[in-house]
DNA sequence: GATGATGTAAGGAAATCTACTACATAAAAA
DNA sequence: TTTTTATGTAGTAGATTTCCTTACATCATC
């Protein structure tokens, strides 16, 4: 069995880079590479890989998004997030979003491998730090109520589309939407949230992961 | 001629990536990774690699001093800077601290080796929309002065407040000045600093520490 | 089958932004 | 020592955006 791997990072020096090491590894191989949520999506529909390897960071729609879709779409498809933090907030709402495997960008390069191999087995993989973090959470989570969870999906589209400078007008083209639809959309987030101001809501994109500072 | 790398990246996955990909290619191989400066500059001591490719951001001591250390201690090791982003205040540090390469993480992989070819080769090497900045710095920079620097102290006070949420309006009233005379200091931040709207105003004061999250 | 959350959208008044222009002073350059 | 440039200050006016409110259909849920 070769199992098909797509990768997703907007950085594409990084997903080149993993594709060399995955493709070093017998059994596995890369099949396509995807810089944003959107093209991962796309993608993941057209190339039906077997494991997505998904950078939790992108633009447009962040990898949280992309497999919450991906895995409602295409629930055979084994998703293994990516991430530079080991933030309990990511790792929930990955693990809540459908990822099977959560490795960090810190750890060795072989453990991508053995995620991949794990999560195809049907079992989950984490790297050392998040497995800590993800048995912590199961023991004394009061069920999630961080503020990101009051969001919807849209809600939390449009935050982050916001936070990364898009228009109004800009994001309603992208999401093919009416700019009053969005206005109301940033309300409610405002609402929800107890924002008052964009400085408040870059501020608090930035502190829940849901777009990086450059 | 098998050239001999160093590979410096806090992630040790992207490091690993790196490695298979160069070790793919003949000519050239990774001796040794390091993930922060302090590493870097005591293995490329010991190690006497032809080529250092160094991530920009690491802890402890980041990619543009250890380029400064390595550059003043073994001049004729050639170091390529890799990044996520294309600020042109990066670019101009390292390549005042001897980088004969800045790459980007989002540009492909191959990119890597290109630019360990030529710097062996004794050019420099950059990514396309690095070279752009460049050039343009070269044209019209006052030397090395750091964006923040361009402003007036005015115009960084108006940042700062800016970035904390405050409108115009209340800003005015702040400093007992006119909101137009705000909207002029906002509008010369805006043109010094080419940002074009609020988030990538805070964007900017948190990056260079005006003002902090939360 | 009411109730609440969500996705979608509009109207209209109020506030803000954009793009110029203006001018005085201080600092720097020619 | 003129001349230029940067800075602090402020205005006009049209274009845009925001704010607040209302509306409605759908879906889940109680």
């Amino acid at each position: 069995m070769n199992l098909k791997i797509l990768i997703a990072d907007d950085h594409q020096m990084v997903s080149d880079g993993l594709a060399a090491l995955i493709d070093a590894q017998s059994g596995m191989s890369v099949i396509g590479c995807a810089t944003n949520g959107v093209d991962a999506l796309a993608k993941a529909k057209q190339l039906r890989p077997d494991v997505v390897v998904m950078d939790v960071s992108m633009p447009e729609m962040n990898g949280i998004e992309a497999t919450q879709e991906i895995h409602n779409r295409l629930p055979t498809i084994r998703i293994i997030m990516l991430s530079m933090h080991s933030s309990p907030e990511y790792i929930h709402r990955a693990l809540q979003a459908g990822a099977m495997g959560y490795i960090l960008k810190r750890s060795a390069g072989k453990e991508v491998v053995k995620a991949i191999e794990q999560v195809t087995a049907g079992k989950h993989f984490f790297s050392e730090a998040v497995a800590e973090i993800v048995v912590e959470q199961s023991l004394h989570r009061p069920a999630g109520v961080d503020a990101v969870s009051l969001l919807s999906a849209r809600e939390r589209q449009v935050l982050q589309l916001l936070a990364e400078s898009h228009s109004i007008v800009r994001i309603a083209e992208l999401l093919s939407l009416s700019p009053k639809t969005i206005e109301t959309y940033r309300a409610r987030i405002y609402e929800k949230l107890a924002l008052r101001d964009l400085p408040q809501l870059v501020r608090f994109a930035l502190k829940h992961g849901l777009t990086s500072l450059d």
